[in-house]
DNA sequence: GCGTAAGACTGCGTGCCGCGCAACTTTGTC
DNA sequence: GACAAAGTTGCGCGGCACGCAGTCTTACGC
């Protein structure tokens, strides 16, 4: 059975640790959060922390892999028809730049300020790879091509997005969505010198 | 001074500290390497090791980022009249292709063993980010271009890198350099679907 | 329904890690 | 040669990740 209580239960403690860890990263910084804290503010033991991540850093940057599969999900429902390149660059700037998409409006900016420590950085892109995988399957399901090209283009989508989310941070004024959507443009374009 | 007696001595310590950790995790696997053992490898009390890397993971992925950097000296010793892409593809296929240009010739192997268990993994990925900091700067002094599309060009370097190394270590019976050949001439195509 | 097996949560205990601190030693400068 | 600056080391501590075994919950066949 794919969705009895059972997988909805592990799928909301999970949900709750990595929401609680980073709310609290965001609000007290890192070494200011114990996986006490997290466990505590998810309502769970501290023991079963490390039955759903095997460290603090990862529950912290947890959601941005979920974001980035949310992405890969919204890509999967573009119609067929729609040239590959074009669908990546409308979902990913709707987004993560149409304001209104995204459960958590902070997002972008939580993730960024977290990311200042460098074990949580580290975590952050591990992340962004591993969700890499779930994009590279919708790559493959409408293009049909082969899987160092899903990888390789995964993978360019990931950095596109990383790339323009750290420009953003710099800060670039322009808005995220638009920066995403420059980032994806040159790579499409074969990143000519400018 | 550049280069006094202190700084040679650092980096020799460095060097030493890194190499140890990458050999002794290759010998033995993770688990089974104390940072005690990295120090009295290295010959230098423990207490030193962190002051030299803040995680046992970081100083095992440090080799990582050094031959990226690595790379972005060799990218800077081209003649200036090759254009940017033809001069990235000729460095990267050459240094990380060619056996014989590696200082230590087992070196794609030891990462893809080593990069196995997600902690290392992580960290191997942010090396690859840091070192891209150089990168960047090595293709800004080339082409004068922006901020925006030097991290831009930069990150796709390494994420070419990344993906023929992991692509190789699947495994892919092609060589490393003609993976990394490939995956940055589809880059520089604009990833066209095949 | 009901019993049984599988799976999840928890408390306890342990070993390792990362780092602050305060000596001590080495390197660089005048 | 003396003084300042920087690096190394031993000590100690708080926290983290996880193995283990017991308890409770869910799933499933009858």
């Amino acid at each position: 059975m794919a969705d009895g209580l059972r997988e909805r239960k592990k799928a909301a403690t999970r949900e709750a640790l990595c929401r609680a860890a980073l709310r609290l990263t965001v609000e007290r910084g890192y070494e200011n959060v114990l996986v006490d804290d997290i466990a505590t503010a998810a309502g769970v033991s501290p023991r079963t922390f490390n039955n759903y991540f095997t460290s603090k850093a990862e529950a912290v940057a947890h959601r941005h892999r979920h974001h980035l599969e949310q992405l890969a999900r919204k890509l999967h429902e573009q119609p067929a028809d729609v040239p590959l390149w074009v669908a990546i660059a409308t979902v990913a700037t709707t987004y993560f730049g149409g304001d209104e998409h995204l459960p958590d409006p902070s997002w972008a900016e939580d993730i960024g300020v977290v990311a200042a420590h460098p074990a949580v950085y580290a975590e952050f892109l591990k992340a962004s790879v591993l969700a890499e995988e779930s994009i590279a399957e919708v790559i493959g399901e409408r293009t049909g091509a082969d899987p160092f090209y899903q990888r390789l283009a995964a993978a360019a989508v990931g950095t596109a997005i990383r790339v323009a989310i750290e420009e953003w941070r710099h800060p670039d004024p322009r808005p995220l969505g638009r920066l995403i959507g420059s980032a994806i443009e040159q790579l499409t374009a074969g990143l000519p010198t400018p």
